[in-house]
DNA sequence: CCCAAGACCTGGCGGC
DNA sequence: TGCCGCCAGGTCTTGG
């Protein structure tokens, strides 16, 4: 499912359903593992620890406890729902229920679904999160106006062979950009995917983080983008799927110049293009 | 070190 | 109906 706006729509969404700082109780758990091992005795390093707010870095979600901070990815398939009272066990593809407790006393929980189970789960001690194995490589985040600038991509894309968007879904040259947003933004910028990053002119570059920022910006308004299986803390589908212009539009026509989109596989990932309006 | 392919999973769809 | 291959918002690991 999820690149940065489904992520950061999932965040948004939590932190208003668990805003009143509530005290962790108690953790539920399939006994299928997900893509890694579930972080040992988690239950009881949190029990008691409250939840001071929900954060994203990159893809994934930040469940900040002062000592501990819980890190989630939602692999493809991963979503969150919240839950009223606990009065049933886990269903098919649910794999975590957290339990709070809010500061007047009522039941507060949350659950985890995640029918691929590539999402997956970590607990670090706060203050080592960044120089850990999921954060240390990761990039600068696409908008923040300081790291992440034009002159920084057009730098890194000296030294690179792999084709643009490839470079572009690399996590370590910008976070958050996946499969539909990288495809999305190249169109935006007009340049073809398959170029050389090397080739890039200072204005191409310009270009492309631009459009990367407008995309990811519309998408999170628009509470991220369904292809399959994402569905929000709401239960409701992403909106921004009605306004992608060519992810998954193979054959149909170019919004902006009227001839057939085009897909193909980069690196075993569709890309889609108006092979006119992209140079 | 870099890049592409493989692996990890399930479910839905089209084709035969 | 039923089975088979293919496809899907990611990314760590492996092999060349």
């Amino acid at each position: 499912m999820p690149e940065l706006p489904e992520v950061e729509s999932v965040r948004r969404a939590l932190n208003k359903i668990l805003s009143s700082e509530p005290k962790f109780v108690s953790l539920d758990r399939s006994t299928l593992k997900l893509r890694f091992r579930f972080p040992a005795k988690l239950a009881e390093k949190l029990r008691g620890q409250r939840l001071t707010t929900v954060e994203r870095r990159a893809k994934y979600l930040l469940f900040r406890f002062g000592e501990f901070t819980l890190i989630n990815h939602l692999g493809m398939t991963g979503s969150w729902r919240p839950e009223e009272p606990v009065t049933r066990g886990l269903q098919l593809h649910e794999h975590v229920r957290l339990v709070f407790e809010s500061t007047q006393g009522r039941s507060l929980s949350i659950v985890y679904h995640d029918p691929r189970r590539f999402g997956y789960f970590d607990l670090i001690e706060t203050d080592r999160v960044q120089a850990s194995r999921w954060f240390h490589h990761l990039g600068p985040e696409p908008l923040d106006l300081k790291t992440f600038t034009s002159e920084y991509f057009y730098e890194l894309s000296r030294r690179s062979a792999a084709p643009l968007k490839t470079f572009l879904m690399n996590q370590a040259v910008v976070v958050g950009v996946g499969n539909i947003y990288a495809s999305e933004a190249l169109f935006i910028a007009g340049v073809d995917p398959r170029r050389k990053p090397k080739s890039l002119t200072n204005t191409e570059s310009e270009k492309i983080v631009e459009a990367v920022r407008e995309v990811l910006r519309a998408a999170i308004q628009g509470g991220g983008t369904t292809i399959r299986d994402f569905v929000g803390v709401d239960g409701k589908q992403g909106g921004y799927g009605q306004a992608l212009r060519v992810y998954g539009r193979a054959g149909e026509k170019c919004p902006r110049c009227g001839s057939p989109l085009m897909q193909f596989k980069q690196a075993g990932r569709s890309t889609y293009i108006c092979a006119d309006c992209q140079k």
